[in-house]
DNA sequence: TAGGCCATCTGGTCCT
DNA sequence: AGGACCAGATGGCCTA
């Protein structure tokens, strides 16, 4: 490996212009990480890095030559099968540098792009916040509870103010995802929600629902997570006694899809979080493109039928979330009355079903 | 300070 | 040969 020291002046000079050539490259990139760059060109110390492409390469492929039929410890090795290498000669160390530095330009820009769509998702997401961004996995997993729940709001005319919705939504979360979620569904109809949606979990004073989830005082069973992004807690006032009790409900649909769902780091799903109250109206969000997206001309939404039937055929996530949803919350589980407990700003479902054929026929 | 998240580089594999 | 995709490695940033 990279055991082999930069003893040889020939070696430091090469070095130096092997450095060179990733000054070059970096330089060309569109700069927003440049002092990352420059790790990797001070480093050298990684099992990665520019500095194996340089003249080291080149030695130790002559070297191979004439050395790989020894093992370690001396003995006879078996002669390497396959192609002889070619020679690295200055050109092909060249065209080879050249080729790896497109390779980490197109990288580069291939990760950019997966980053986009993954904001773009986000900003279809009930909870979307400029300020508190969902984590990529975190991303993911409440898109695919989202798809399922209005799939389950299609399928079988499910309010999505019901009890089980934001159940769905938050199925597998992390703790402060599935707080930063129920505290945005709570919003209520004020205007900071209306103007602005692009940070609808940090309008402050207010517009959230009188009934805070997961309360920094006791709320929640697994504790309080205040998220960061969130001016003053939104989630303030429920009592743990209001809340779902995890055994009350837990049922196939409830438990974790699988054992390497949550294998990121974030906690595995061990229960109801919160009790939804309501929908912020994400559903009436009408989404522009991102200027990457209008770049890349992505094509049209299938049109409202066919998303319809997408979801009523596919509405439980792929995993092993095979039970209808409203089978598992029967009856209500709140001590509040639901006109307390219901802002009304949650769009009745038909709005959604409308909402939902809005977005995709765009 | 540990842990989570992230961006980046890199080499391997598959495909055209 | 070259591009797309992937996973491993690395180190920075942030937060509890």
């Amino acid at each position: 490996m990279m055991t082999k020291q930069f003893g040889k002046s020939g070696e430091v000079s090469e070095l130096v212009s092997s450095l060179g050539w990733m000054e070059e490259d970096m330089s060309s990139q569109d700069g927003d990480h440049t002092p990352d760059m420059n790790r990797y060109r001070l480093s050298g110390g990684g099992s990665h890095g520019p500095v194996e492409l340089g003249s080291e390469d080149l030695e130790e492929e002559e070297e191979e030559e004439d050395d790989d039929e020894f093992g370690l410890d001396g003995e006879k090795a078996p002669k390497r099968r396959g192609p002889k290498k070619k020679k690295m000669t200055k050109a092909r160390v060249e065209r080879f540098r050249a080729r790896r530095v497109k390779a980490n330009a197109r990288e580069r820009s291939r990760m950019h792009g997966l980053n986009d769509a993954l904001e773009s998702l986000r900003r279809v997401m009930p909870c979307y916040s400029k300020t508190q961004k969902l984590s990529k996995i975190e991303t993911l997993r409440l898109a695919r509870n989202y798809i399922w729940a209005l799939g389950e709001v299609l399928e079988t005319g499910a309010q999505p103010e019901s009890p089980g919705f934001m159940d769905m939504l938050c199925k597998g979360l992390s703790q402060p995802t599935s707080n930063l979620v129920a505290g945005c569904l709570q919003l209520g109809p004020t205007p900071a929600i209306h103007g602005k949606m692009d940070d609808k979990c940090g309008a402050p004073g207010g517009g959230f629902g009188m009934l805070g989830v997961s309360g920094q005082a006791g709320g929640h069973p697994h504790g309080s997570y205040p998220s960061p992004g969130l001016p003053s807690p939104p989630y303030g006032s429920l009592e743990a006694s209001h809340l779902m009790h995890l055994k009350g409900c837990k049922g196939p649909a409830y438990e974790n899809p699988s054992p390497h769902e949550c294998s990121s780091g974030t906690p595995p799903y061990d229960g109801p979080l919160t009790p939804p109250l309501s929908i912020s109206g994400n559903f009436a969000l009408k989404q522009e493109p991102s200027p990457h997206e209008a770049e890349r001309n992505y094509p049209p939404h299938p049109p409202p039928g066919h998303a319809a039937h997408y979801l009523s055929a596919h509405h439980y996530p792929p995993t092993s979330m095979a039970a209808p949803a409203h089978a598992l919350f029967p009856g209500s589980r709140y001590e509040l009355p639901l006109e307390m407990a219901f802002d009304s700003f949650a769009p009745p479902p038909h709005m959604v079903a409308a909402q939902m054929g809005t977005i995709y026929s765009e």
